[in-house]
DNA sequence: TCTGGGGTCCTAGGACCC
DNA sequence: TCTGGGGTCCTAGGACCC
């Protein structure tokens, strides 16, 4: 027998947890955004999408499509709290949840129905659950399906609150007239070199010989290929296991372009210890830097250095940044600045803590994974409002407690 | 008030060693 | 003063996703 997969997908998340704990934005246009003066719209309420505002939107392009709109602050442990709950719901069906992003997880319940009925019954049941713990206003919408692939196509059917299911028997039928460019993985680029070669449909996709996706589109060919046919074996990962980051790394767009050398630096110390922070926190090292310059006309690049020994302080790693940017010989304003790590490897050292980390938030394991995975300043917002540059003062990160929802 | 921030995976090409 | 192949590591960039 197949395999029964869900996909939960939290709607329009942000600004849900936000209309949730505020009643007065309620049923309103909203648009959660960041601090700086240069943001854009992170995730709007179904209120605001309606009238045109699209997410990466600037706030004076949103304000523009809505007049009305009210702009909210992004509120990052508020929304890591909500994810964390979320997650503990889910287990109660099955042990096998796999977190995909802040606000969504993939759940096999192939086990789960004996206990629990069918996936219609085990999606009616979360939903019931996620309204119990959350409130009204913050929904999801459910797919069911014989695979990850699919399971994710189907929550997107019936979005916001609703639920999708997609049978095996039902799969050819539900892929034959679907666009390309509306598969997972499958982003414009893609979509237009098949237009080009009259594949406009995953139907079409699936029926190409896969000697011919092969030589236009190399191993990626086979992918697409089964991916047409609605073909995936991945299985769900449960959290917690062979989950390990790749690479961690923070990015800044700047107040104003820059070409002070000393504000340069200033930014990329400030950088350095946001991930050497967050590095040592999780128990990670690496040993190649990697700094990401956007210039004031948006060209971006990437310039690394690979170490021959595993750094972990912001010290190694401000110092390595400062050497590659030393390198580069900056030729225009610098709109922003990237620092990162990659070739990690974990717990090869277990350096001492902050003394303000010993207090110790030692949550729950869940809670360290996601910040984990996902950062704990992965939306770094609002860090830097009482940043005094000119003495160049790290910012407290704003505190994990409180700002529960429900 | 033009255009955020966090990631993953893949590829191509060069350096270097055997 | 030529010829070649294999393998690994590293860099830079692109595509894609949330």
């Amino acid at each position: 027998m197949g395999k029964v997969i869900l996909h939960v997908d939290m709607d329009a998340f942000f600004a849900a947890v936000e209309q949730q704990c505020n009643p007065k934005i309620r049923k309103k246009p909203i648009g959660v955004v960041g601090s700086s003066e240069r943001t854009v719209v992170a995730t709007s309420s179904y209120e605001a999408r309606s009238r045109g505002v699209k997410t990466g939107m600037t706030k004076h392009e949103a304000r523009r499509a809505c007049p009305e709109i009210h702009f909210v602050e992004g509120n990052n442990p508020k929304y890591i709290d909500t994810s964390v709950r979320l997650v503990s719901i889910l287990k109660s069906f099955t042990p096998l949840v796999e977190l995909a992003s802040i606000d969504e997880a993939f759940l096999d319940v192939t086990g789960s129905m004996a206990l629990f009925g069918d996936p219609i019954s085990i999606v009616q049941e979360i939903k019931r659950r996620v309204k119990e713990e959350f409130g009204s206003h913050v929904t999801c919408s459910i797919g069911i399906a014989p695979n990850k692939l699919l399971a994710k196509l189907a929550s997107r059917k019936n979005k916001p609150n609703g639920f999708f299911q997609i049978r095996p028997e039902e799969v050819d039928t539900f892929l034959r007239d679907l666009a390309v460019g509306k598969m997972y993985g499958i982003g414009p680029k893609l979509e237009k070199h098949l237009n080009r070669i009259q594949i406009r449909t995953c139907g079409e996709l699936g029926r190409f010989p896969v000697s011919v996706l092969k030589s236009c589109f190399g191993v990626l060919g086979e992918i697409l290929h089964s991916v047409g046919l609605g073909i995936d074996s991945s299985p769900v990962i449960p959290i917690g296991e062979g989950c390990f980051a790749r690479s961690m790394g923070h990015t800044l767009t700047l107040r104003k372009d820059e070409t002070d050398a000393e504000a340069i630096r200033l930014n990329l110390l400030y950088l350095s210890e946001l991930v050497s922070r967050r590095a040592r926190k999780s128990n990670y090292c690496g040993r190649t830097v990697v700094v990401m310059i956007r210039y004031s006309d948006f060209h971006t690049f990437t310039r690394r250095e690979t170490l021959g020994r595993y750094i972990i302080s912001t010290r190694d790693i401000y110092d390595t940044a400062c050497q590659i940017v030393e390198r580069v010989f900056l030729k225009k304003p610098v709109r922003l600045l990237g620092v990162g790590i990659s070739n990690l490897v974990r717990g090869c050292f277990q350096l001492p803590l902050f003394p303000s980390e010993e207090r110790g938030f030692r949550v729950s394991e869940t809670m360290d994974l996601i910040n984990d995975r996902f950062g704990d300043f992965s939306l770094t917002w609002g860090t830097l409002a009482g940043w005094d540059r000119r003495s160049g003062s790290i910012p407290e990160v704003s505190g994990k407690e409180g700002n529960r929802v429900g």
